[in-house]
DNA sequence: TCTTGTAGGAACGAACCAGTCCGTTACCTT
DNA sequence: AAGGTAACGGACTGGTTCGTTCCTACAAGA
């Protein structure tokens, strides 16, 4: 029963350093092992929210020991916490990349609004986790120091171009910053997050790529209608 | 007929030596006792989401013995989505009310936004449960025939108003009534879900009133923007 | 060499929980 | 007035689920 098993464990890279060479094939790898935990926690919160979530289905996603996950996370709550705060983690990381330097103002909003859409898009999980911690009021995100920490740089950046804008007489004054991402998240996140109810309701499938592209239109419109000086 | 139900069923309490004497003591009251289920439920699924929501904690609350929920109802799910229908049928009987006769193409708007925002306001269970449902992409609702036939009379009276808004010249054209009416609602709804995880992110408690009426005027101003000729 | 951390397997137990069995009683119809 | 049905209740059950326990094994760093 030895446990040549599976192929390799992918040998997940992490740095430079890597003094063993020889060793390729890791039977122990305690990075990848929690790695492996938290990308199967993520779906499986995402798809049924904490409570419907169960750990032994998390355990057989991850192709690991149920035992693993109270040894590397102490609890399902814990777990359910870590799994949030990677998922936050990695938005305000790809936040970060978006390089916004020489763009005029409107064309950096444009860009922002459709980094923030496409983001959405490409993350649906992100969504799914954020809509089941609003059911709890926040109650976990709120232990959370990480998160605390974790500012967007979207909301200073909105700032200044707004301030900059301002200054060459193409938007309009007295603009809040917060409320504007708060719409501009908005416009995009309801309608992706509720789109199943919405098909229902209208009877098109608003999952369609059609109306997504829509979507996107009605967003910069929207949001660039809003700040043009009347 | 003589249904004189209403009366107070109240005196739930069978110690009582007390002589049967009036009947205006109704000790079974079907369409009551439902109802109460019905509240209870939609609090408890409200809160909860679906997985979350326990059998025994809306028996409680609703004062009813547990066999009663599956003498009404069949099963969890089935008051689950009986507890959605009638959310969704209020929200509709309550669009209808509104007047919008003789009023402007753009006051017209100003009044739907304040409807359906002070609506999301007063009745956040039903912005829970839509967002539960959702979250099983609205795998409940699609069952319900009723649902399919509540349309909201707002699309198409949005669809009217922007046509005059047109003829009128103070709209602009090409507008979809559909992306228009998810727009309105996506940017109170988004604010009122999500404003747990944002009051933690933002260090700021986006539920007191300042920032609240904040939002309102934000809300108008953006839908009237996008509205209005350029 | 020894210690500690990483790993798997199997099964348990206690709590929990949706749903049911079985029996009783109020109310309506005839 | 009788009889049937719908409304109700207490207690229970069978299955699930989180978290644990006991056991074995081995890798790597000290």
């Amino acid at each position: 029963m030895t446990r040549s098993s599976e192929a390799e464990p992918a040998t997940l890279s992490k740095g430079k350093g890597e003094g063993r060479s020889a060793k390729a094939l890791r039977l122990r790898d305690p990075k990848l092992t929690s790695a492996r935990i938290l990308a199967a926690a993520k779906s499986e919160f995402a798809r049924k929210g904490l409570a419907g979530a169960r750990v032994d289905a998390i355990a057989t996603r991850a192709k690991i020991n149920k035992r693993m996950i109270y040894h590397y996370f102490k609890s399902k709550e814990e777990l359910y916490l870590a799994v949030l705060e990677e998922a936050y983690g990695d938005l305000r990381r790809a936040e970060r990349l978006v390089d916004f330097a020489g763009r005029e103002p409107e064309d950096a909003f444009v860009a922002l609004i459709e980094f923030t859409w496409n983001y959405y898009r490409q993350n649906p999980e992100l969504l799914r986790l954020i809509v089941t911690e609003n059911i709890h009021q926040a109650r976990y995100l709120k232990r959370s120091k990480k998160i605390r920490e974790m500012h967007s740089p979207f909301v200073a950046l909105i700032g200044e171009l707004l301030e900059r804008g301002v200054r060459q007489g193409v938007f309009r004054d007295g603009i809040d910053p917060n409320q504007l991402y708060i719409s501009i998240a908005a416009l995009g996140f309801y309608y992706l997050n509720n789109r199943w109810t919405l098909s229902v309701i209208y009877g098109v499938d608003l999952g369609a790529e059609p109306e997504m592209e829509k979507r996107r239109v009605v967003m910069v419109e929207t949001i660039l209608s809003y700040l043009r000086r009347p």
